[in-house]
DNA sequence: CGTCATATTGTTATCGATAACATGACTTGC
DNA sequence: GCAAGTCATGTTATCGATAACAATATGACG
């Protein structure tokens, strides 16, 4: 920068400016400055520019998969949110791992972010304490947290698991299975499965119709095998609730491979609104968490309380922002599609 | 640190090696200042560590979006990769768009990352002007540059286009077409039509059944759109290849709902080797380009030039390393699947 | 014509770490 | 017993920018 300000004639203070255009800066001293930079070939230094004014530019984000379309449409989302701004993503992905996000999160931290967006409520007791005292506004994502660290967007996953059951057995549907992964490791299918289970519960039917399918997440096939175990152990089921579109599609595969008719023999739901639960052939009932939406608002979130209050926006904080609430409950909607149609085995 | 340093009783150098086990220390110092450090919270800066030691520890991707299976598993292996060095990733996507492109990497080298990966051997002029003078390790994806900025690891798209023209022709079917998105965005996809094109002109085939479905990447239901427009516009079409393995499955799912058998009257094939492709029924013959390899050879391709020649390893330069050639080819492979299976018409 | 606001640029002291070299305490080997 | 080598730590000068304040010129205004 000493020598871009050297090549046009001023001080290295002014080529600041120039670059940032922050203060008042002579139109001509710009337009010269940023010729000589050019001349010389000079890029700006981010790192140095973020250890001097403690402002890094980053928002850290955590998500447990890139290979998730429902975390990537969130990513999305977030980074067109904050495009025209100063702001950058810093991404990480934790692999649907505890400890592994606690890892990471004090691994982004030291890259001093101004604002942090996790993915789930739910973190490791000493992953909670970093963020509680990172000094920084923190945004839980995808979920609706008891107690939020800081401020969370998002919505209950359980009660939307519910809003399937109610759904189905609207449509004259009882003997409904659940298929999802391992629990412990991917807290919303576990929250999707909880959910499942008391609104069965509550209707007074069998809620015991699980079927783990391995690891989460789950891919097409493992749901397409556990499709079929739920089917042999259960052979009376009319219907199946999947953790995931994915998975509902796995089921789907399964239905068509057996000769089972969907959705006359056969409903199945999804989670998730993906592209392949439209398209498929019967169309598949889904429930659209509208991921882009979630990163956008929280875009808007971060942008909103940084320039509100200058990086001390936390919600507990004083300069608490136009956005005061702590959670920002997202609207959902539930798809309904051929999968789920009217019951043929039911009909006269 | 300094403080740490005052609690711990020793200099801040000392502090500084402790927590990078960089040089020599005694242990029972470098517990002692752990200890310090987390009894006052001190968190380490690695940015003021990146300004000081010209060593920021990222390295910068670019990819068209995150939203795609095959990038987002590049993108794991590449993050897989490098998990146990001291590297992280700064990820961007481009929304494949070549002036995008070059106002993200832009941004991104002024981050300082120690190397750059970006996918595919195609940019503004200005773009690969940046990235020659750099001075860091290059990277070019997903692509067989004639002439790499620096370094490449991919394959031709066009010849593995080429490849599935043959497979559909030993299958005795002559009357191909294809659907992709705009061209001019989309490289690969591009890349992948030409190849079409030529391998057909080679055999003396019609090669203009080529159906365009709106801007790149073309979702399922843009692809099942555009099969349709192909199959009104040339009803004896007898198989198609499609740029992506979701665009094949809209072909698919078009053909399901007109009721055109496939592979029977209608053979279809995908690229990328997604998991639909193989779960679906008929599941689709495709081309597996080993995203994930792709990455994690990246991964591996990095962390050799960085270590063999700290950071001026660049392929043309002084410290040429292990891997001398600047590109590397990947295997990939045809995965032939019922929906390429025998011409059911044709058998007497 | 003097005062004051405005526009533009400069000076100085950091930000929080590391590189490079210096230092002192111990070993080791002949 | 002493030169040379190790090990562990300290000192000093940066890395490349920005904050905060200072300084100068310019023009408006009564």
């Amino acid at each position: 920068m000493m020598d871009v300000a050297r090549e046009a004639g001023v001080s290295s203070m002014t080529v600041s400016r120039a670059f940032r255009d922050a203060s008042t800066i002579n139109k001509e001293t710009r337009a010269r400055i940023h010729q000589a930079a050019d001349r010389l070939g000079y890029l700006y230094d981010s790192t140095a520019a973020g250890l001097s004014s403690r402002k890094t530019g980053f928002v850290a984000v955590t998500i447990p998969s890139i290979d998730n379309h429902n975390f990537a449409e969130t990513v999305q989302g977030l980074s067109d949110g904050l495009k025209d701004s100063r702001l950058q993503l810093l991404l990480a992905h934790t692999g649907y791992d505890w400890h592994n996000e606690e890892r990471l999160i004090r691994q982004l931290l030291t890259r001093r972010p101004e604002a942090l967006v996790t993915t789930g409520g739910a973190h490791t007791p000493a992953c909670r304490s970093f963020l509680e005292t990172a000094g920084i506004p923190v945004i839980e994502l995808w979920d609706r947290p008891d107690q939020p660290i800081d401020r969370s967007i998002g919505f209950s996953n359980a009660s939307l698991a519910g809003l399937l059951v109610t759904h189905l057995v609207d449509s004259g549907r009882t003997r409904i299975g659940f298929i999802g992964g391992d629990t412990q490791r991917d807290t919303r299918g576990t929250d999707r499965r909880r959910g499942f289970m008391a609104a069965m519960v509550a209707r007074g039917l069998d809620a015991s119709r699980l079927e783990g399918a391995g690891t989460a997440p789950i891919t097409m096939a493992e749901s397409a095998a556990a499709f079929r175990r739920l089917k042999d152990r259960w052979p009376d089921t009319e219907a199946v609730i999947c953790v995931s579109d994915p998975a509902a599609f796995g089921a789907l595969s399964a239905c068509q491979s057996a000769g089972i008719a969907v959705p006359d023999a056969m409903a199945i739901a999804g989670f998730g609104a993906y592209d392949i639960s439209e398209v498929c052939v019967p169309s598949i009932t889904t429930i659209d968490p509208r991921s882009y939406d979630i990163g956008s608002t929280a875009a808007g979130l971060i942008l909103d309380v940084l320039s509100t209050s200058d990086g001390l926006g936390r919600a507990d904080g004083v300069g608490a922002s136009l956005s005061a609430e702590r959670h920002i409950e997202m609207p959902t909607s539930l798809v309904v599609r051929q999968s789920t149609g009217p019951n043929g085995k039911a009909r006269p």
